[in-house]
DNA sequence: TGTACATCAGTGAACGCGCGTTCACTGATGTAC
DNA sequence: TGTACATCAGTGAACGCGCGTTCACTGATGTAC
């Protein structure tokens, strides 16, 4: 464009020839996810979004009631980039999942396993690949509604915790989870990936970092596996 | 004390008749901590804790070098009520441990299954009896040199991590932990409880509250010692 | 096909808030002699 | 035992920052007739 050398500072402002921006709605989700990307949730900075969009700051208005609007939407498009971590993990080490697969035989319970793994390892890379994006997904105050609202699902159709869901779900069917450990396993199991991402990510384990989590995350996910798949005599 | 009716407000900026206050430095200290109490470590805000005490702003500066160094210090005195408060369940669930303990025997192992066990459900409960104190403990960014550290010891002289470490020696020298399951053991038993809690916290999982958590909270450190306990094959 | 006008999507300036931090200062304390 | 003086521990005012949000406004668009 120009013989003078660009500056290498912040991203400059954009510029519009319009006066209408033509769809500003999206471009402050955008800029929001990467706001959330390389800050986290609390770097979903309103006047910040409207700012890189080129916009003056309350035409955000016109599109999002308050700050926390934006920032719930934002909430929704990461949750659903981490379901297409996880999804992609599963494919990966599970293959497509054989839907009338009766004849699976012996090692369904097998497959159902590798994938309750897959779900847990997928969500441990979300979080190291993504830190900001992962904690705007999961460390922000909500309620389980919107685990289940199509805002949160990925390409799959599936949201996080339908995934995980459907992993638990499917190690009952081929029987290697008793019916007993079923009920509230979701939250056995996202916890011990929860934890060992929040403690790396913004706890006291800090300075071990993804390497560390990438060693010791298999030994996570296995011990859920075993823990999860015994009938478990809770202790007095 | 007087007639009047206390007015029924926010903690009025508390008075001084001594110019020196005395103890400024571990006023400011409580002062943090309650903050920490009431709103976690965001809350530790300098110039409120300044108005608590009933002194200007800036001589917070007399004794710390800044906002930083104010929070540091309240993060090792949460770390330090955890402590005690997994102690005391560990007192409570297992009673005094023997310390010439060969002659207990074969029940040895389920003792120290039973520390374990309690050093988690006293992590859990420290963080739903205490939210704020939690978060400041053990969801900011620090390194692990804090958590053997003396300032963050519990009145029995050990830090919450060195009471996790505690618990799963004991295990490893009464043969219910394999030895090659000993390595990396504290994060994988401290993600899981970690996990719960920020999930409920700070995550999706929050309008579950406290009663969810002390129902599935043992389900949760049984899953952990049953997964611990076998050698494991890690998968590809 | 041309035009009046309601509506939509932006602007610019400002408000109020609360924070961490710094500046130049003053009152109280304790120690050397 | 009395006093000069260095040192310590406070004060009051201000700065600069960035935020969310509101106000009164104007430029652009599209539709009824």
């Amino acid at each position: 464009m120009s013989a003078a050398a660009p500056l290498p500072e912040r991203p400059e402002p954009a510029t519009r020839s319009t006066y209408h921006h033509g769809d500003l709605r999206r471009a402050l989700l955008d800029a929001g996810l990467d706001l959330a990307r390389e800050g986290g949730p609390d770097a979903v900075v309103l006047r910040e979004a409207t700012r890189r969009v080129g916009v003056s700051a309350n035409a955000a208005y016109r599109h999002f009631s308050d700050r926390d609007a934006l920032l719930d939407e934002v909430v929704s498009m990461a949750q659903s980039l981490a379901a297409d971590t996880m999804a992609d993990e599963v494919d990966r080490h599970v293959g497509a999942v054989a839907e009338g697969g009766a004849h699976e035989g012996a090692d369904e319970g097998e497959r159902a396993q590798a994938r309750l793994r897959a779900v847990g390892i997928g969500y441990l890379r979300f979080a190291m690949e993504q830190p900001g994006l992962f904690r705007a997904a999961f460390a922000v105050p909500t309620d389980l509604r919107r685990a289940a609202s199509p805002d949160a699902a990925g390409l799959g159709g599936r949201t996080p915790y339908q995934l995980l869901g459907d992993a638990l779900d499917a190690m009952l069917d081929s029987g290697v989870l008793p019916a007993s450990q079923r009920p509230g396993a979701e939250a056995l199991a996202w916890s011990t990936v929860h934890g060992l991402a929040m403690l790396t990510l913004e706890g006291p384990l800090r300075d071990l970092g993804p390497e560390f989590v990438a060693a010791i995350g298999p030994r996570l996910v296995e011990m859920v596996v075993v823990g999860l798949g015994l009938p478990g005599t809770t202790p007095t």
